[in-house]
RNA sequence: UCAGUCGGCCGGACGGCCGCUCCGCCACCUUGCAAAAGACGGCGGAGAGGAAAGUCCGGGCUCCAUGGACAAACGGUGCCGGAUAACGUCCGGCGGGGGCGACCCCAGGGACAGUGCCACAGAGAACGAACCGCCGCGGCAUGCCGCGGCAAGGGUGAAAAGGUGCGGUAAGAGCGCACCGCGCUGCCAGCAAUGGCAGCGGCAUGGCAAACCCCACCGGGAGCAAAACCGAAUAGGGACGGCGCGCGGGGCCGUCGCGCAAGCGAAACGCCCGCUGGGGAUGUCCGCCCCAGCCGUCCGGGUUGGUUGCUUGAGGCGCGGCGCAAGCCGCGUCCCAGAGGAAUGGCCGUCACGUCCGGCGUCGCCUCGCGCGGCGCCGGGCCUUCCAGAACCCGGCUUACAGGCUGGCUGAUACC
RNA sequence: CGGGGUAUAGCGCAGCCUGGUAGCGCGGCAGUUUUGGGUACUGCAGGUCGCAGGUUCAAAUCCUGCUGCCCCGA
């Protein structure tokens, strides 16, 4: 069972990356959808701003596993969600995926909250 | 020691690294005449609960609504007294029920104000009835029939018209008596609910108001996405001007028509009186206010967004006083989350705590086999903590909750 | 934040207001009809009435507290 599901946009402008976090109310009560949203958006945090293209938008969907899973191995599997998502022509949300590797200042900081 | 009962409190601790929100101070940059605002950084401080939960009650606060009186409807509460801002909450008491007891439970007003319901069974289910029976008389004749009396016994039912006993009688019956119960009256105690005592009534007056209802008391509505301020567009709003104007009546003052004039006539408008319709939360009454068209100009307005509301409050803690208590009063002291689609976190270490396994020691039970159980120590493994996340703020209620600490009381057993 | 509905047999629903017997359709099983199946007909089985208390002689129904699901307004 999988702990989260990262879906990704582009936006086409020169903005940094956002990335927005959703837990639906049938994974768990309000104390333990806090803790899989404060846990996944420490991995966002830990894994840094330059994994992520900019001027695309993320949205992170937490499952009950992530509540338990290791942090270490959930590194891991975001960084693998994001190279799968770096690969051009499989993704639907973005099927035009020039691979230019972009000339942007990576932005400071990540993005906190939700995506407003 | 065991069993039980009623409360009170806690609900992981310490540390390291990296972060988040707010507040204070400092440094620097941008805008600006300035006040100030914004961005980034450093240091320091603070940062979820006992239920923050469910949203079941009560308030504060804010807006809406036309002031008062009465009423109706609707909803709620329901022994008495007190506490409280208020409550459906809490405290004390009364009555009823349960428990050996500590203690627990009770929507606990009114059934001679009225209406209604009580299935099935049963003869009969509520302005008092007679199936099986019992008794007397008569007839035929030893078992029935007829008439009359009775309600003790049987049977049905959740419930059968006071209960038990004695007397009494043809058989019976509150028919009489004693006690108990019920009702009424009086006296006493108590603020009261209520209780005690005495007398009277022979008792024909069941249950259900969590059936309608009656009585007493309470309640205007909405909710911080309330509301206020700053603010771009549309619709709507206000003021002024022009044109236009619901109904009826009056009068002929103004106006208009005719006429030299007196006067006659006209009714669109002005004036006076009255009315109608709609709105102002339901009805009635008394008042009050607004509206009863179109066009033009100006003012103004404001979903989203920003700021405020937003945390100092019926506040916490300590001490003293009053009260059986709930609680109240006084003094001192403290400032203790303010986010806003939502911060209070992530990872790690140590230790308590829990649980399982093994070994040793000790105690008890003993179907005497190191069989079972308790306690302590040592070693190892696992889990690393219950229920659960503030969204304007308080007082309660209800529900969820691993484990632990502590106090009062009751019963049983043992010992002194 | 505020308000409403619903829970009854495997499925979809009545019954609740006005308390005493839980019923209808589909489905299931058995039988008849048919060479066989379907259809049709006949019969049968199957329900802690969401949970826990209370009122009552008696509760699916009345009252209270919970739980799940669905919907509406801002």
């Amino acid at each position: 069972m999988a702990a989260f599901v990262v879906q990704e946009r582009r936006r086409d402008d020169a903005g940094p990356p956002r990335v927005g976090f959703t837990v639906t109310r049938k994974v768990g009560n309000a104390v333990e959808r806090n803790r899989i949203r404060r846990r996944l958006r420490e991995l966002v945090r830990r894994i840094g701003p330059d994994v992520m293209r900019p001027h695309s938008d993320y949205v992170m969907i937490g499952r009950r596993a992530a509540l338990e899973r290791d942090f270490a191995v959930m590194l891991d599997d975001l960084r693998a969600a994001l190279a799968r998502l770096d690969r051009p022509g499989r993704n639907r949300t973005r099927p035009f995926a020039p691979d230019a590797p972009s000339s942007d200042p990576p932005p400071s900081i990540p993005p906190r909250g939700d995506v407003s």
